[in-house]
DNA sequence: AATGAATGAGTCTTCATTCAT
DNA sequence: GATGAATGAAGACTCATTCAT
């Protein structure tokens, strides 16, 4: 899906537009405008709101693989794997912050559609994390668990460690990389006082 | 809050259609239509729209929060109370599944007003379970970690569970039940084979 | 179909906007103005404006219908009978000129619902003709032809002088009668020298 | 009126186009599109879309006026010289069903320069039937009657039969030659029983 | 000559909200 | 208290037309 200049800068826009207002509050002037170009221009690369959003989701989690990606090969181990893997999603909570929400969260009032193009999106990332941790069950590192389960269990605790900054901006100062251990801990560990 | 019949009967209305549509997609036509009372009567009872809305969040938090209450005298040790804590809140997401989507995340385009009041739900929520962690770090129970942390792992992974029904609806057969012990052993234990 | 005072004012209004610029360029907004009512209100009245369009042809064919009708009961030989439709036909373009054109021809670019709908009306208008020709055909007083080819002959004179007015507004002057009368002898008698 | 390839190219698809879709309907891209050239490339070989359609209706005309003169040649006597008009007439509807009637009805919405220019072509037409009928009085073939009035129902009665296919398209079986009888035996003689 | 990306005025339509009854 | 007709601001979307290349 190759991208040329001016729907990466039409995307920008609604990036920083949906971000904000999120899907409905949004206007398509509102981002013609953010992007200096005129409305009927963003009809001429998306075919309306909808697919504008969508383009904007679907670019927006391939950077996320991408990221995702990058940090596998650099991990060799489980530990420096899944930590990566948190670092990434961490970082890239903390960059797109609203838009994350909105990425994830934000399908209320969409078609069914829509619904479901996103579920296979998030199907793929879910594939990719569990694959990782399907491997260490099978190395014996990790218990003989569900890794779908698992799976579950750690998006879980990103995406919420992640939205913190969200609601309660209070306390921003925690670096990701603390973060980080503080949830590759609970992950593995639990809360239990052995 | 007292709430007469017709406020009763209109916020019932009102959660189904916000749940099918989300808040934005549905109509006050609609809601009045389902609660078969005239548009005007709405406006009677509800400031506006996004006075309903608010008001149906406050009500569903506050039913949550008496069956957590009515959870917590129930348990006496820190596993019973966590696991009846686990097990409601399922329940809910249960019998609420669309509606608690919109109650957590469809923020989205809402002023800044309605995220306050969303956020001192939110917290005061969270204190309540906060406050069972807490204790349970003082006897000894759970490690010395930061009780603030532990919570949000825990309804992290809650909400992980809860809305997986939501885009993969295959799987809906695990018992509430089973569920919630699959959570509490990924929460105290976590997932490393030790 | 019962129309209140307020279903009347707007179709009254969209007559005349219709009928000056035809379907296409007419606006909503100009019909709303011309009503002296709010755009939104013709929203609640009629589902959209091709909604507006077909209910104000279908009055229109009502009120020619019974214009029609009345004549059948006036006329009881098959000479008055012709001529009364061929006068009331006459007038309804007269008064309507402009819009009586869109009615039967303003078709092209309308979805085929529509045009199907059209259709119906019109036949149901051809019908009642028919029965008077067939008749007549019976008694003797016309030849033994197809009363359908009869009709589409009858029609085609009386709107080809219907519309004349429509061109070339020069010689309004020739009375309605006396139109009748070159009608109906052409009609019947057609232009050959005998 | 000199047309090169393009003009032609783009006149025939837009000949499709308008007929399918009715003036307002068309869009200029796909007009472009079916020509196979850029949108651009119309604007270079016509002023504007109701230039395009002006052109088209013109060239139509032309073509029609060009049958119709070769049918005058062939025809000596004024019965075969009738009968070839409404044999070329017919044609031609039968051959541009849909575009025939945008061409003679569909000018609601279209501006006042527009609709005098149809009316000069309407006129001409008119004008050399006229002459036909115009001699035929003279010649005692025909009453003396207005050649006007005569020809406005010659034309009206070809209209209607023309047309007829368009809107109930079920029997299309009598061929044209047929058609032509009965249209020029009602013209003659009418439908009365002598 | 030809292209097609860019424009932006113009329209339909929706719907929260009001208020006279 | 309740109604629902009326409002009008707001927004998505279309498409004829232009012009730099």
């Amino acid at each position: 899906m190759e991208l040329n200049d001016k729907e990466r800068l039409i995307l920008d826009a609604a990036a920083e537009v949906f971000a904000e207002k999120g899907f409905f509050k949004a206007t398509v002037s509102e981002i013609a405008n953010e992007a200096g170009v005129a409305k009927g221009t963003i009809y001429f690369y998306f075919e309306n709101k909808r697919d504008l959003f969508k383009s904007l989701i679907v670019s927006k989690f391939e950077s996320l693989h991408q990221r995702i990606n990058e940090g596998e090969q650099k991990g060799e181990d489980f530990e420096s794997q899944i930590k990566e893997i948190i670092f990434r999603k961490l970082s890239f909570f903390a960059e797109e912050e609203d838009l994350a929400k909105s990425i994830i969260y934000d399908f209320a009032g969409m078609d069914e559609d829509f619904k479901l193009e996103m579920g296979r999106l998030r199907n793929r990332h879910r594939d990719k994390i569990s694959k990782v941790i399907q491997k260490a069950i099978e190395d014996g590192i990790l218990k003989d668990i569900s890794a779908e389960d698992a799976v579950i269990a750690l998006l879980g605790i990103i995406h919420a460690f992640g939205f913190e900054n969200y609601l309660n901006s209070e306390k921003k100062d925690p670096s990701v990389v603390e973060v980080v251990d503080i949830i590759y801990d609970l992950f593995m560990q639990g809360v239990h006082n052995k």
